[in-house]
DNA sequence: ATGGGTGCAAACTTTTTGCAACTGC
DNA sequence: GCAGTTGCAAAAAGTTTGCACCCAT
């Protein structure tokens, strides 16, 4: 059972309750562990995060809980080239850096991009197909 | 054994040794299935597309086949949502539309995008981070 | 109090691997 | 002939699920 009942706790708990979720300690620190991380983990990643501070809590729930986040919009699952689910919090519009030597994925914003996009978009209208979300993924290499 | 002698077998041949590979009927036909599929197949998918013409055949060499295809860059993974390896022999620069529905993915090809978004990235010219690649991904819904 | 959430463990799906037999060069 | 590839089957990795118990509302 948890035991921070600061600030951040009660933020993640108004965010659940904003989704209409019960407000469950294990989701609570699910969703505190995701925007902490401030990563793009799989589950297992955050079962790790959480195991010492959260012994009890078991990796289905932490399947379940993602899977039900991601149902609220709470969460969306990233677009990876690796074969395994990982997760961001970030539900804005935004792009992605990925190394390709590390993996490690960067989330961008940058509205000058986004409009960029979007009027190719609105110009292009693909005949036939409605669209209702992009992102750009730029792969490369941190120096 | 395969026993398509004709100018498809004999082109995807050299293709492989142009990759420097040794062309064995499990490549090659792994490889004509890829391209004659012409979509974005999983391991899976080729295996069974393979069943009834190469009943021999084993999923582990098909696994093991297409990462290396990957390795001599005849083949991308395709980036995805599902948690699941998709593959693409399509490896020269391409975009994607995601039909969130069906799941289906289409990949095209418009020079003028690419203009527009290498425009963008030079003179964004993220620091610390050399660009090799770019996909613009659209999610959205075939009508 | 009760409906939904959780822990646990088993089942399932997807991918990797060790090894002996085989094959393309 | 030999180095590298394959088939097979077992193992590993990743994800889902059934069920009895638990807890936030």
């Amino acid at each position: 059972r948890m035991s921070f009942q600061n600030d951040k706790f009660q933020a993640y708990k108004g965010k659940l309750e904003g989704a209409k979720l019960k407000a469950t300690h294990q989701r609570i620190v699910i969703y505190a562990a995701l925007v902490e991380m401030n990563s793009h983990p799989s589950a297992e990643d955050i079962f790790e995060h959480l195991r010492i501070t959260y012994p009890s809590l078991s990796l289905g729930t932490v399947y379940r809980t993602l899977d039900c986040f991601i149902q609220s919009g709470l969460l969306q699952r990233v677009s990876n080239r690796e074969g395994k689910l990982l997760f961001d919090c970030n539900t804005e519009l935004h792009h992605l850096k990925y190394d390709m030597k590390s993996r490690r994925i960067v989330d961008f914003v940058d509205p000058e991009l986004n409009t960029l996009i979007e009027g190719y978009l609105n110009k292009k209208g693909f005949n036939g197909f409605t669209v209702a979300d992009y992102q750009l993924q730029v792969f490369g290499e941190f120096v």
